[in-house]
DNA sequence: ACCTGTA
């Protein structure tokens, strides 16, 4: 092997020392498990000599190798031809480049696959189109990266390695392209794409709003793109500009995350314009991916505009397994008005803040969702004030605030989000732009203040807590005008009215006895309120109008707004309500269930993959059982071929 | 004048 190495030109001489290194890594995690030793003997010469792509002689030695490997797994693993549950395996199988999989076994230490990867690497290595049914935090990233960046090396094999890859990279030749609904999920995106493709020669750019244009451009101009991670509205900007020299015309994968959002009024005209500056599919032929957490109307129209006939529906909500919403316990608080919300949540703070040792001592860390960007800024300064700036030897002190919606820079944006990732205890202020997807770290509780819009918003806002197996809570806190609708929105969630705190029951309009505790912490709510800048306040007024657009009795909204301005705030007179609320709302038509799934059955002739990781077979939903009728270990032999690299 | 998504 070593007298191989030495007929190398000098510039690669420092990959001999990468190579020593990855050889005994390899040789030790092997001998860790018996049944893999004897794979080190042909596994060894594939990745020392992955510098080597251009020698015949390497092919041959890669192939014997895979061979080798092959027929050993065969010999070893008894679900021979199952599909592919360890990313070792898929390197193994020769399923996946090892520069890919090497990255994700070593550097990020990931081993066995989660259920969505399991099935959506399976089944979208071989090109089909796959949408993906899938709760949040489950994975789903990886599921779609590693194939396209995998089928992207197929089409050109050197993308496979580091230096040849780079070399080759074009601004106006992009492969793939993955659009998500917020700049944050897309960086997140692509934090992780360019993390896995550090080994390979694959070239991954972010395309987001808020950020500099300019430079985004000249940054891909001068390194090129293969793979491009976008949300709607840059995306547009960059392929609609002549200028840009920013080109997909030969792409090959369409990735849709969050695909039930990307669906909604305001981001679908924009997708379907930017569909108008990607290639003809009919002439182009396009992999699509979808990955989207409900089936609803949209979705089904999605499916059967962009879908390929054929195409595979991975349904990854296990019917056994409770879904986010049954295993994260849910707090219902009603409070008497809009004026005891602030300090009610003063009061869960601190209970919460003060007592980890009824958590295993876990830190507090909870997101505080508001259905408006002017709620958020408000609970944010109110609690700046009420915290005394968190610093020390205050009862907030430890904890680190942050607020995050879409008013806010992009700069702020993100460094709210990096400093709530980071934190260990803290508070996150936020807009729905973190509802989805967005992954923190450790969040105890997801706190919602007032009805969200759909019962979707909150199953996701719920979703980012009780992430990576542990534990959280979530809480809801409604006036009683929301009451009724909670019922009926919301009335598959298992909430359980809480009793517990005691500023929630204070009627704050009429003197009575209040509890001492209750008292001092509605006094120092009411007393931050009247520190903070009144345009700020005539903001969140005007903002809670909008968040009850759908509240028809407006009087009695006026009515509720006003005791908050007077009770809540110390005002003398409350604002002006805005005059759009003498205008009358529309009401919305609802959609999804199981009606909506019986459509997308129909919709094409799928395949539908419902059973465990670990053994998984197909079944099927009635209606397609006989077209489907071919097992999924022949689909996935039999469609992606194995490779050698 | 509810949330996201280009300037």
């Amino acid at each position: 092997m070593f007298s191989a190495l030495r007929r190398c030109p000098a510039s690669l001489s420092r990959n001999v020392s990468s190579v020593a290194l990855s050889s005994r890594v390899l040789r030790t995690s092997l001998v860790q498990t018996p049944s893999a030793v004897r794979l080190a003997v042909p596994r060894l010469p594939v990745i020392a000599t992955q510098a080597f792509h251009q020698s015949a002689k390497w092919y041959q030695t890669a192939e014997a190798a895979a061979e080798a490997e092959a027929e050993a797994v065969e010999d070893e693993y008894e679900p021979n031809n199952g599909p592919v549950t360890k990313f070792k395996d898929l390197a193994l199988r020769g399923l996946v480049h090892p520069n890919l999989v090497n990255t994700i076994t070593n550097s990020m230490k990931l081993e066995t696959m989660t259920d969505v990867q399991t099935r959506t690497i399976n089944e979208a290595l071989s090109g089909v189109d796959v949408m993906a049914q899938a709760k949040t935090g489950t994975g789903k990233t990886l599921g779609f990266l590693i194939p396209i960046i995998q089928r992207m090396i197929d089409a050109d094999p050197q993308l496979g390695d580091r230096v040849h890859g780079y070399k080759r990279a074009r601004p106006d030749d992009i492969r793939a392209i993955v659009i998500s609904p917020t700049r944050e999920l897309a960086e997140q995106i692509a934090v992780e794409a360019k993390k896995i493709c550090s080994g390979t020669g694959v070239i991954v750019q972010c395309a987001v709003g808020g950020t500099q244009k300019r430079a985004m451009l000249q940054k891909t101009q001068r390194e090129g793109c293969h793979l491009m991670i976008a949300t709607p509205g840059r995306l547009m900007d960059i392929l609609s500009d002549p200028y840009s020299r920013i080109e997909a015309p030969h792409l090959t994968a369409l990735v849709m995350d969050e695909a039930d959002r990307l669906m909604e009024q305001g981001f679908q005209e924009e997708i379907d314009k930017i569909k108008t500056f990607l290639p003809d599919p009919d002439q182009v032929e396009r992999q699509n991916l979808m990955f989207s957490a409900t089936l609803n109307k949209n979705v089904v129209r999605l499916v059967k505009d962009t879908m390929r006939p054929g195409f595979h529906f991975a349904k990854c909500v296990n019917e056994d397994e409770a879904p986010t919403h049954d295993r994260i316990p849910q707090k219902l608080v009603e409070v008497v008005g809009f004026e005891n919300i602030m300090p009610t949540l003063y009061e869960l703070a601190l209970k919460m803040h003060l007592n980890p040792q009824e958590r295993n001592g876990r830190p507090f860390k909870a997101i505080i969702y508001f259905n408006s960007t002017s709620e958020v800024k408000l609970a944010a300064s109110v609690f700046y004030k009420l915290s005394g700036g968190f610093k020390r030897n205050t009862p907030l002190g430890g904890l680190k605030a942050f607020e995050i919606h879409s008013k806010l820079s992009q700069q702020g944006r993100t460094r709210a989000s990096e400093g709530f990732r980071f934190a260990t205890s803290g508070l996150l202020f936020s807009s729905d732009v973190t509802a989805r997807g967005m992954d923190f770290p450790n969040v105890t509780h997801v706190i919602q203040v007032g009805l969200p819009r759909e019962a979707e918003t909150y199953v996701h806002r719920l979703g980012r807590t009780g992430r990576a197996g542990k534990e959280g809570e979530g809480w809801l806190i409604i006036t009683p005008l929301e009451r009724h609708e909670v019922k009926r929105r919301l009335r598959e969630m298992p909430l359980v009215k809480d009793e517990s705190l005691e500023v929630p029951k204070v009627d704050m309009s009429v003197s009575g006895v209040i509890p001492e505790e209750a008292a001092k912490l509605i006094e120092s709510s009411v007393e931050a309120h009247q520190r903070i800048n009144p345009e700020e306040l005539q903001d969140a007024f005007r903002g809670l109008f909008g968040s009850f657009q759908w509240y028809s009795d407006k009087n009695r909204l006026i009515e509720s707004a006003n005791r908050l301005a007077e009770f809540g705030w110390a005002m003398s007179t409350p604002p002006p309500p805005p005059a759009s609320v003498f205008g009358g709302g529309r009401g919305r038509g609802g959609g999804g269930g199981r009606g909506a799934l019986e459509a997308v059955v129909e919709a094409a002739e799928m395949v539908v993959l419902e059973t465990a990781a670990a053994d998984l077979e197909v079944s099927m939903i009635d209606e397609v059982a006989e077209a489907a009728a071919w097992p999924i270990s022949t689909l996935t032999n039999g469609i992606a071929p194995r490779r050698t690299f």
